[in-house]
DNA sequence: TTGAAAGCGCTAACAT
DNA sequence: ATGTTAGCGCTTTCAA
């Protein structure tokens, strides 16, 4: 591995004039930049991130901490996140925080703190007041994908009004009697999402003048398999719902298949929507509200980026915002597939 | 952020004793260990990785270079990794090569060479020689993730034997007419893994005296949609197979799902094996050949880390292996479920 | 525009 | 067992 000592003497320049010509901050003469370029392409000269970041104090690496990776949520904002990054030169080192309690502090306390990233993306994690005070006594930018975090920048969609819309497709297309299938207690620490999406159920039915109904709302573990069981449950009742809203897709696609095993047809005798537009909703069919977590984990990117390298005109206002507040929210549509129709024996 | 300096004055030592101290690699009497270690906790001190790194050649940190990151398999693996390696006090830098041959090139050529990582991970990637020998020529240590891989330790299953032992459950239950999903030419690119599921289907029919059937081998392409439309097609046929092997488990899903479809019942009328036990192998009740990739990323560790820190005795026998070869297959195991049962009409 | 030289924060000889 | 000191490879003043 040749250093910048071999690149100079090879171009004929000083070592700080390679370190100017390749990194394009400080001016040099056009000639000579040829010939640092030429010199390291021909050495295949690579510069040494730990020296480089010991000198100016960045790593050109951003760390993002997630709570689990296995879910499509998860792995396809790192998607969206890596690709960003990388065409920025940067590297995505990653913090699964699955492992538990203590793996959660020593992260925090420990791999975050060692100076290797520049900045952190969260996503979807409650962070403690300690969590973020360590982060922020470094220095380091940081931004949450959910939320809102006080004191942080966050981008989210917004849980009540999504899970009202959803609830409000159900009504348009003629339900009065409706299930609404939402996360446990575990699932509860990301935000307090699901009881987001239920007090967006709940407003919804509220402004149409339904009675709730406690026997219709019941909880699940947000996977396909937890939407199956919860759904079974709902549809055995004789008087059961004629629609379900789903608190995700996975649910909501349990929600289905749990249909077709008790013989009922989707969605002649019973309507189903979820939330997410996960990459299964297309093949089953699935009435959603999508939200797209790649272009989230890229926009994260993209603030941290106008913080870590400002220009004369970032792209996008975002940072903080001109209302002042932190928090960004995210795109979201309806979707409308073959999951929902109006209930049997409308006119 | 206090540095080492501020540590060594409080404990109201050297820096060159905290620096041993907290590394615990050179002889320090216990009490000023002691008085070190107090000092730093106090602090809150958390040595700077780009320092040490520039220092020790060292940067506690491992590269996962990945083709996708969406996928069960993948993320799996990855867990199992990361969980590793933050055990270890490593960090884990992800490189999804999902993006195209420029970000690969430019993984390889540019991110992978600024020694920010030790040592590196390629999981399911057919690596090129060169792509091997630019990691080799920095003596980054490397190992594969499904291989084999010439001149690379890579673990592994046999994919021919595994398909094998699967297409065998189906013929020992009495099933003649066989039926075999394979991966299609894009998936190829992992290794032929598509290739070698397909030999050992066709190795256990050849040892069962089984005439091999064009028509009953089809692709698809390793989701459960790619599954649903090639059994459709299967299963369509008057003369339908009786039994369809699936190369891998979203791929056996789809199958379950398009028999659903078609009134069939599995496995009353249809036998459904696959390769995996995905996450919702389970809850399909789908018969499956194990393999366990969260435990292939810890083993993919371990055997970095007998390497980049060699202990008196190596845990384990990996490494270079006695019988001379890189590769160390992998545990499998078949899982019977309720999706393959004898064929109809069998007595 | 370019070069000389002083660090960046830590580790590892080499002394003691 | 501990301190002194010379780097690790790069960036960035400061001068020219």
């Amino acid at each position: 591995m040749p250093g910048i000592i071999e690149v100079a003497m090879r171009a004929g320049v000083s070592t700080a004039t390679v370190s100017r010509a390749l990194s394009g901050k400080s001016s040099v003469s056009d000639t000579t930049r040829q010939r640092v370029l030429a010199a390291a392409r021909d050495l295949g000269y690579v510069v040494s991130s730990n020296a480089s970041g010991l000198a100016t104090g960045r790593t050109k690496n951003v760390g993002v901490v997630i709570p689990f990776l296995t879910r499509w949520f998860y792995s396809t904002a790192i998607e969206g996140a890596e690709t960003a990054l990388l065409h920025r030169g940067y590297d995505l080192t990653l913090y699964n925080l699955g492992g538990g309690a203590d793996d959660r502090r020593s992260v925090f306390e420990h791999f975050l703190l060692r100076k290797r990233v520049d900045a952190v993306i969260a996503i979807s994690l409650e962070l403690t007041a300690s969590e973020v005070s360590h982060l922020l006594a470094m220095n380091t930018p940081l931004v949450g994908i959910g939320g809102p975090l006080p004191g942080v920048r966050t981008l989210s969609i917004d849980d009540v009004a999504v899970a009202r819309q959803a609830t409000e497709h159900l009504l348009q297309l003629g339900h009065r009697r409706l299930a609404h299938i939402g996360g446990d207690q575990a699932s509860e620490r990301d935000f307090h999402l699901p009881t987001n999406r239920r007090v967006g159920f709940d407003a919804a039915l509220d402004a149409a003048g339904i009675q709730h109904n406690p026997d219709l709302v019941v909880t699940a573990d947000f996977t396909i398999e937890g939407g199956h069981r919860a759904a079974t449950a709902l549809l055995v009742q004789s008087d059961r719902p004629t629609a379900i809203f789903a608190a995700s897709d996975e649910m909501a696609i349990g929600v289905i298949l749990a249909a077709r095993d008790l013989g009922l047809r989707v969605p002649e005798d019973v309507s189903v929507i979820g939330i997410d537009d996960h990459e299964l909703a297309a093949f089953f069919g699935l009435t959603t509200i999508a939200q797209y977590p790649a272009e989230q984990g890229r926009r994260a990117v993209e603030i941290l980026m106008d913080e870590l390298e400002p220009r004369e005109a970032p792209s996008h206002g975002y940072g903080t915002t001109g209302n002042g507040s932190l928090h960004l929210p995210l795109r979201v549509e309806l979707i409308v597939r073959s999951s929902t129709a109006p209930p049997p024996n409308s006119p």
